[in-house]
RNA sequence: GCGGUUGUAGCUCAGGCGGUUAGAGUGCCAGGUUGUGGCCCUGGAGGUCGUGGGUUCGAGUCCCAUCAGCCGCCCCA
């Protein structure tokens, strides 16, 4: 199991919990700058919702999903992407109002039943963002430079993003006969996989990273090239944008990626030179999606970013964001029964002035607890023995520093230890 | 879903052709220092050998299944 470790305990850089945070507090940064509001949905929904948003015929739903049945038969699953989820509890919840945006990020634990290896886990984290209730390019601008500035922030700089126009239901069909005419005569060149997808889900052939395939469909003709006029202006006005905003990217005319529910813009951060695992992030429109949920027509675009992935990436691009400092500025040292219980009294008041500080609650011998002390990289040893109590202090050791030990009154130490 | 590989102490790993009380390093605990961390020395504790079957007089070792990790494919974050 891939669980998340105290940085106490080194393991793989990327365990450690507090490097999670680190990424997760960019990721937070980032969108409360942009005005995205966080949202919070269950980590289970009901099957339908997600067979119906990301479709039937793709590989998450027809055999990755996480699904059974409730004491009471309904049938649920545990979410296997962040977006759909979002989308009901915009509409249960009424978070859409008149002619206004809604702008929303999450951090979510999604699930995949498949097999496991580097930067693939069955249960792994998303962080991601959607907004609701605007088809402007503009918005597709700012999604898009929002994740890449995720990135940027971060410090992985090694990134491509990929965006392509996967056209709308108006021209989506027309495109779908010219490739099929175009793949028939082509199909025994094409692996079992493509030629499934040829009768299922057409468009999928493109993403295909088999050679044969990649070879057989090389002068496909291109879904950008049969764009119907709103999409196509819909995507040049985007390009333009991106080149406003300076935001490289390239044009990837057989992107497709793995909903069915994406309308218009697809794109994809990919981080190089990381194998099999090469995708970091990935989003885009659907403008679809909402109605087909059961609201109002409201067009709507997102991204996902895998968590660990990204904690991989800067593990191996040797980037060390700024953690937490989990190391106690106090550490009491207890020499008997009397002092351990007057040691209980004095953490409580120095954690309620702000100093952290820890100490040992059973009878261990003082240099098991001054050995524990310096372990846990604290700052100060405070010891409270017989001869300290008596005369209501105690001696501050400086376990970092080379000052000399000096013994101070304990009526003085939570402002002693509060500088 | 497919292929390869690994699973032995908290951690990293040894354990020729199956044979008696399963080892090392590190970490942990105690002592050396009657009240003082890091360095050093000595000692100690700690293991259902991933799990479940099977073969055998006898299985960490061989066989089957299963789970998990890692790597590749597919797909995706």
């Amino acid at each position: 199991m891939n669980d998340v470790l105290p940085v106490a305990r080194p393991d793989k850089a990327w365990l450690h919990s507090a490097r999670w945070r680190a990424v997760e507090r960019v990721f937070q940064d980032v969108c409360r700058l942009s005005g995205y509001r966080e949202i919070r949905t269950p980590v289970m929904e009901s099957t339908e919702l997600f067979t119906r948003s990301i479709g039937e015929g793709t590989d998450i739903v027809s055999k990755e999903m996480f699904s059974f049945e409730t004491r009471g038969g309904a049938c649920v699953t545990l979410r296997p992407e962040g977006t759909a989820p979002v989308i009901r509890a915009y509409l249960e919840n009424g978070l859409a109002s008149e002619g206004s945006l809604t702008k929303l990020y999450y951090i979510a634990r999604v699930y995949r039943y498949e097999r496991g290896q580097k930067g693939r886990y069955r249960e792994h984290q998303q962080t991601g963002v959607e907004v609701l209730g605007s088809a402007e390019p503009l918005v597709d601008a700012e999604v898009i430079s929002l994740a890449v500035e995720f990135y940027r922030r971060l410090g992985i700089v090694d990134t491509e993003l990929r965006i392509n126009s996967v056209g709308c239901p108006g021209c989506r069909p027309g495109y779908r006969e010219q490739l099929l005419d175009f793949a028939r005569p082509l199909l025994d060149q094409m692996s079992a996989d493509n030629r499934t997808r040829f009768a299922t889900n057409p468009l999928r052939m493109l993403d295909s990273k088999e050679t044969q395939d990649r070879q057989a469909l090389q002068d496909a003709p291109r879904l950008v090239d049969a764009l119907c006029g709103g999409c196509a202006a819909h995507f040049a006005a985007l390009c333009d944008l991106l080149r406003l905003l300076e935001i490289p990217f390239s044009l990837d005319p057989h992107l497709v990626r793995g909903f069915d529910y994406y309308t218009r813009t697809a794109f994809e951060v990919v981080s190089r030179g990381l194998g099999a695992m090469s995708a970091i992030g990935g989003g885009g429109r659907y403008d679809g999606l909402v109605e087909e949920c059961g609201g109002p027509a409201t067009p709507g675009i997102g991204f996902g970013i895998g968590t660990e992935r990204c904690l991989i990436a800067l593990e191996s691009a040797g980037i060390d964001l700024p953690i937490d400092d989990e190391a106690p500025v106090a550490f009491l040292v207890a020499m008997g029964p009397d002092e351990r219980a007057r040691a209980a009294r004095l953490l409580l008041d120095l954690r309620r002035a702000g100093v952290s500080c820890d100490a040992d609650y059973g009878a261990r011998s003082m240099k098991a607890q001054m050995r524990q002390a310096s372990r846990l990289g604290a700052r100060w040893a405070v010891i409270l023995g017989e001869d300290e109590l008596s005369r209501d202090g105690c001696s501050l050791k400086d376990l970092q520093g080379g000052a000399p030990q000096c013994e101070a009154p304990l009526a003085s130490l939570v402002e002693l230890l509060s500088q």
